[in-house]
DNA sequence: ATATATAAGACCAAAAATATCTTATTTATC
DNA sequence: GATAAATAAGATATTTTTGGTCTTATATAT
C-alpha cells in the first residue's frame, strides 16, 4: 500500500467538499482549480468516490460535486479505499490463498498485524476533524473564496 | 509504501541465511534455488543487504553470503528498509519539506502516526522469530537441505 | 593459469501510475 | 427545440517504477 497521487487528490477533493459543508454543490472546475488537481483526473476519481457512495456527481449545465453524507461519518479510509481500492502492505495479506498456508505463516502474522494497524488510524480520522484543522496539502478555507467562477476548460 | 518483489526477496534471503545461524557461509546460487530468486537479482539485493552490514559477501570460488550479526539482532524493519529505503506511506512524510506547512497539517499527522506504527510492528519482529516458525514463503527448513550443491549458473 | 564464484552497472521489458484527449450525454436557459 | 455549459466514459499517451537480464570485471582456491 502506498498513498498514491490519485488517493492524496481523493482526499483533497472530498476534503473541499467538507469544508462547504454536506449539501453544497462544487463545481468539478472549481474543485480542480482550488485543490490543484488536473480536471480530467479529478473527474475520473470523482467518480470512484460517487461508486463507493462518498459524493453525488450531477450532470448538467449547473452540475458538480457534492457530498452525499455528512464529513463526520467519512473516514479517511473509506476516501481511500474508493481510490486506492482495499489497503493492503502485501500480496499475501490480500490475497491469502496466494501463499500456501498463510495461517502459519509468521511473516504472515507481522503484515496481517500493521495492516491492521494502519486501517484502525485512518478509520479513527473523519473529515469533520480535517476540515476544522490546517492542511498544508491545500490553501486554508479563508483563502479558498467561494464565489462564482466561470473558468474555461481550456 | 508497499511490500515490493525486491523485499519480499531480501527477507527470504536473509530468513534462509538466519536458518543457517549467524556464521554459516551459504553461496548466492544455493540461496537463489532453495528460496526461487531469479540468481541475478539476488546479487542486487544482496549488495544492498550488504551495504546495510546485515551480510557480508564473499568473492572467489568458495564465496557466498552470511550473516554477519546474530539472527536476533535483524528485524524485518532493519532488512526491508534496507532493500526499499526508507519506509513512508505518503510523501509528505519522507520528506517534510515538500509541505508549506507539515506541522499543522492534520492529514500529515495521521500519516505519520501510521507510518509510525508500521515501523513499530517491523521493528519488533526479528529473525530468531521467523527462523524458528513455518512460513508459507519458503521451504521449512527441514525440506530445504544443506548439501554441497554443484549448481551451474549456465 | 584455470575454474568458479561474486561485483557492478548497463540494459531491457513489463507493469503501474499519471495525465490527457475525444466523443457522448445531461441539464438549464433562451 | 436549439444552444451553451457542465460532467461521463473510456481510449490513449506519457512517465515512472519495478522486475529481471546481460556483460565485463574482479576475487579466490586449486
Amino acid at each position: 500500500m502506498r498513498l498514491t497521487r490519485a488517493g492524496e487528490y481523493g482526499i483533497r477533493c472530498v476534503l473541499h467538499l467538507a469544508r462547504n459543508g454536506r449539501g453544497k454543490l462544487v463545481s468539478r472546475m472549481e474543485i480542480a482549480t482550488r485543490t490543484d488537481i488536473p480536471p480530467h483526473f479529478l473527474a475520473k476519481i470523482a467518480q470512484q468516490l460517487a461508486r463507493a457512495g462518498i459524493i453525488e456527481i450531477l450532470q448538467g449545465s449547473t452540475g458538480g460535486y457534492r457530498l452525499l453524507t455528512d464529513p463526520s461519518e467519512i473516514t479517511l479510509l473509506s476516501v481511500i479505499e474508493a481510490i486506492i481500492g482495499g489497503i493492503s502492505l502485501n500480496d499475501c495479506v490480500a490475497r491469502p490463498e496466494s501463499c500456501h498456508n498463510s495461517s502459519y505463516c509468521a511473516i504472515h502474522r507481522v503484515w496481517d498485524k500493521a495492516n491492521r494497524q494502519l486501517r484502525d488510524s485512518l478509520r479513527e480520522t473523519n473529515f469533520v476533524v480535517l476540515a476544522a484543522e490546517e492542511s498544508c496539502c491545500l490553501m486554508p478555507f479563508s483563502l479558498a473564496g467561494n464565489s462564482n467562477l466561470s473558468i474555461e476548460e481550456k
